[in-house]
RNA sequence: GCUCACGUGGCGGAAUUGGUAGACGCGCUAGAUUCAGGUUCUAGUCGACGCAAGUCGGUGAAGGUUCAAGUCCUUUCGUGAGCACCA
């Protein structure tokens, strides 16, 4: 292709069409103090998932998103909308940092250099980003705001009355209220312990070749996300902040939410909830209980045994003389193993009997205490019932080991299962005294009420999900603005501090051990009276948290929102990323943003109405693109040798947005080979091989059935864009292409109405054939350029035809087409059907019984 | 194992929401233009039978509902993604 001609000149009209509107700033977005802001404009956010800013430069899937997310900004525009359409860089994170060790540069360096090979990019592919609204989350004018935004979180609790982030200083005030009498210690770490930002000693993830602890998050099959390290448990005092408040409404709130449906089961599966009942088993002669988690309370008369988590700190105290040497040697056998060694023997079941005994409340009887590892320390109370009869995993074990097996629930048909069947679902309870008879749901609400009316329990919530783990050992992030005195507390800094600027530093390697890089940074680290920084610095998610807030109003250095900005900008009506966010970042996001919302400090519940996620484009081979398979396509590469347009038009024809599709180079070449075709529809080439506008195109009134063309094709742009689908868009426009092509005249109308409907998809060569056309026909051309003139309407009535083509079926099988007049009566069609020469063998000797008659789509003669 | 998506030509994909299956593009075939290649233009392109008009079959498979099913229901097979002892 390199070799050949170009077939039109995009490699001059591209540059020049981007370098006019950078220097025109055709772009900009208005806020509501801004000079010329037009207050009766509806707003549009359509926000695309900034990227990380990584060496390799853009690949083909950023540019997919990207792409739609562009044609519908500029498609608002021409119809009025205010609309904010930003970019930036989530620049913090892991690779620049191992790249940084590795080469001896400062990370600060390589970001640099990466965000300006990508904004380069990004300007090639003609975006419409508004670029005076560009951020970066390694700027202290940026990140000012993250560490701002977690002094909120620290100095705020979850009051569950409110069910919502509340400051802490009424915290404070209850409590001295409460308790006047208590220590300022004992106060301190009550009133620690309850912060939305705290410090915990938790086994976390570490992993030793990235020195860095990782949120669970972050972890695949025991491995690092990143690099595919190991990771092994660890204890170690972290930050946390306290999501798990958030759960209910995490889910609840989701509902509201006009997000796919697969992304929303997604969220619920991450944080999920599980209702059901806390019961205590009593432990005789001890005065303790053990309390389990169950869903299924009205099981409790099946459960003939309980297992406790290796871990569980009662282990000790119920082991038998005789067992202890057991447990001991199974609790070791366990605590060796790596976590995914610990999933991977879950094959079979292991255990031991402990020799102790608890008594279940509901009918006194004495059941065996075993301890296993298929039950998780960190999940509900750590301990269970063990149902063997209904649920699979006690089954398993109770078969293994020959416990009783007792079976309490018969399926709602009137099956009774016996022993050897394992029966999970609902149905009616038996051999359960308190609840014989009664349906499950009954029978669980019953049992419920006997628990707490007895004191034997209460209704219980738990959720898988788990606090966030929010510190890592790492240089490349924000530092935390707290600093620690000599008894160990911690104290916030002061917003005035603000932003707390990491040291430059030499050498900001892993140390190898839990200590971060930055406690390298002797001078930085002291702090005033004997005071010391912390030195974990957060993680990556961190400043993608609170992003599309700050697009809003990026420029205040007073406020990280504006009030004004805020009300008018959010929320986000449009939300553009890859399926990889769909758990995290999006569930941090909501996070924070809800916690901004109960703090006052945003209008808005939830951060993002709408999300689409655009799916991935794999390589020609089918395959995912990577490097080791040498698949990958590159933009940069596309754009040189098909254009900009070229690149948009394809990533858009290729299929639906959120499919996922390969990657096809004579899939480039057919759409280029459309625009090509658009640019000859208005240019011929001269015999000096130059182009010049073609005669063809003149001022006259389109024919009827050019008329119903374009109108089909402005309908069927403007709805497809509405519901995003791109490619069928783009289709209609080559019908359109194909219809006029063949036309001896091409009607100015007609002909500057398909630029403009183009123009969101290939705004370079639209821009410049109508400028051509507006050289050509100034008295004919109104505005000045496209991307600030109006959206075309359709018109119904020349998408009628006089004529209709009518489908005739006999029996529901196409036999023949007519044509009839579009204001013939129903009699009038059906006569005109029966009477086709065509139909008449088919009817012949039947019985007419039935004819259908769909309005100017179809008749079925149903005949026998 | 569980959950969710998706199965339509040689390929990417269309199909008003139950109403002409295969739009549009790629590829392929033939013709025109060209010294030639490329480009461009025209025509054809689901399968079988047929010179043709046409007939029959056809949306992973099997049933069902309906005048009518790619579309709705049941069962089943396959592919992809996510979760994975969450009590």
């Amino acid at each position: 292709m390199s070799e050949r001609r170009k077939q039109y000149p995009f490699d001059i009209i591209e540059p020049k069409w981007q370098n006019h509107w950078d220097s025109n700033n055709t772009f900009k977005s208005l806020n509501p103090e801004d000079e010329g802001f037009d207050p009766n404009a509806p707003k549009y956010y359509a926000l695309d998932m900034f990227p990380y800013p990584s060496g390799q430069g853009l690949h083909v899937g950023h540019p997919e998103g990207y792409t739609a997310t562009d044609i519908l900004c500029r498609y608002k525009r021409m119809l009025g909308f205010n609309v904010l359409h930003p970019m930036g860089w989530d620049a913090f994170g892991l690779p620049a940092e191992q790249y940084a060790i590795e080469h001896g540069i400062h990370p600060r360096e390589t970001t640099e250099k990466n965000v300006t090979y990508f904004k380069e990019q990004l300007k090639s592919i003609g975006f419409s980003y508004d670029w005076d609204r560009e951020i970066n989350t390694t700027d202290p004018d940026y990140y000012k705001w993250t560490q701002w935004i977690f002094l909120k979180l620290y100095n705020s609790y979850f009051d569950k009355d409110e069910n919502a982030a509340t400051p802490i200083e009424k915290l404070i005030e209850k409590r001295i209220a409460d308790l006047p009498d208590e220590t300022e210690e004992e106060r301190r770490n009550y009133i620690d312990s309850q912060r939305l930002a705290y410090i915990d000693e938790v086994a976390v993830n570490w992993c030793q070749e990235l020195g860095t602890v990782l949120a669970n998050e972050e972890v695949v099959d025991g491995k690092s996300e990143r690099g595919g390290h190991p990771v092994e448990r660890k204890p170690m005092r972290q930050w946390m902040l306290r999501i798990t408040e958030y759960g209910d409404r995490l889910i609840d709130e989701l509902d509201n939410l006009d997000w796919p449906e697969g992304i929303k089961a997604l969220q619920r599966n991450w944080i999920g909830r599980s209702e059901g009942a806390d019961v205590h088993f009593e432990l005789p002669g001890t005065g303790e209980k053990i309390t389990v988690f169950t869903t299924r309370p009205d099981t409790l008369f099946g459960a003939t045994y309980m297992v406790l988590a290796p871990e569980h700190p009662l282990v000790d105290q119920i082991t038998s003389e005789d067992q202890i040497s057991a447990v001991n040697e199974y609790r070791d056998k366990v605590t060796s193993k790596s976590d995914l060694e610990r999933t991977d023997l879950a094959k079979e079941k292991t255990g031991v009997f402990t020799g102790g005994y608890a008594v279940n409340p509901i009918n006194g009887e004495d059941v065996p205490i075993w301890i296993a590892d298929y039950v998780l320390m960190t999940y509900g109370t750590g301990a269970i019932m063990a149902v063997p009869a209904h649920d699979e995993r006690d089954f398993e074990f109770a078969k293994q080991f020959e416990i009783d097996i007792k079976t309490v629930v018969q399926s709602d048909t009137g099956e009774t299962h016996d022993e050897s069947i394992c029966f999970t679902g609902e149905g009616i309870a038996i051999n359960s005294p308190l609840i014989d008879g009664l349906k499950t749901k009954d029978a669980k609400k019953t049992v419920t009420n006997w628990l707490s009316d007895n004191g034997f329990g209460n209704k219980s919530v738990n959720f898988k999900l788990r606090d966030w783990l929010f510190s890592r050992q790492r240089y490349w992030g924000e530092p935390f603005p707290i600093v620690w005195d000599k008894q160990g507390n911690h104290h916030p800094l002061s917003t005035s501090e603000l932003p707390l600027v990491a040291p430059d530093l030499e050498d900001f390697k892993p140390t190898g051990d839990a200590k971060p890089p930055l406690s390298k940074a002797v001078d930085w680290i002291s702090y005033k009276d004997e005071f010391i920084r912390e030195t974990n610095t957060m993680p990556q998610w961190a400043g993608s948290c609170w992003y599309y807030l700050r697009y809003c109003d990026p420029k205040n250095s007073e406020q990280f929102i504006s009030k004004e900005a805020d009300n008018y900008w959010m929320n986000v009506d449009l939300y553009v990323g890859g399926t990889e966010h769909a758990v995290l970042h999006l569930l941090y996001s909501r996070f924070w943003h809800k916690v901004l919302n109960d703090l006052g400090y945003v209008s808005t519940n939830e951060p993002f109405q709408k999300l689409i996620n655009q799916g991935m484009i794999l390589g020609e081979d089918g395959q995912k693109m990577s490097k080791s398979r040498g698949n990958v396509i590159n933009p940069d590469v596309v754009i040189k040798e098909y254009g900009a347009d070229s690149l948009r038009l394809y990533e858009m024809f290729m299929g639906p947005l959120e499919q996922v599709k390969p990657w096809s180079n004579k899939g480039v070449e057919g759409v280029h080979r459309f625009l090509a075709r658009v640019w000859r529809l208005f240019m011929e080439n001269t015999q000096e091989g130059t182009w010049e506008i073609t005669p063809q195109i003149v001022d006259i009134r389109p024919d009827k059935k050019q008329m119903k063309v374009l109108h089909e094709t402005i309908k069927k742009v403007t709805t497809d864009i509405e519901s995003m689908d791109f490619n069928t868009a783009i289709a209609q426009m080559m019908v359109f292409t194909n219809a006029f092509t063949g036309a001896e005249q091409r009607p100015l109308s007609a002909m500057k109405t398909f630029l403009t409907l183009l123009n969101p998809f290939a705004p370079h060569i639209t821009e410049e054939l109508y400028t051509i056309l507006a050289n050509n026909f100034p008295d004919k051309c109104d505005s000045s350029e496209l991307s600030v003139s109006t959206w075309p309407n359709y018109d119904e009535k020349h998408l009628i035809e006089d004529e209709i083509e009518i489908v005739v079926q006999v029996n529901g099988k196409l036999r023949d087409k007519t044509t009839i007049n579009k204001d013939a009566s129903e009699q009038d069609i059906k006569d005109q059907c029966q009477n086709l020469e065509k139909i008449k063998p088919f009817i012949d000797g039947l019985t007419i019984r039935k004819i259908i008659v769909v309005p100017g789509k179809l008749v079925n003669l149903v005949a026998n």
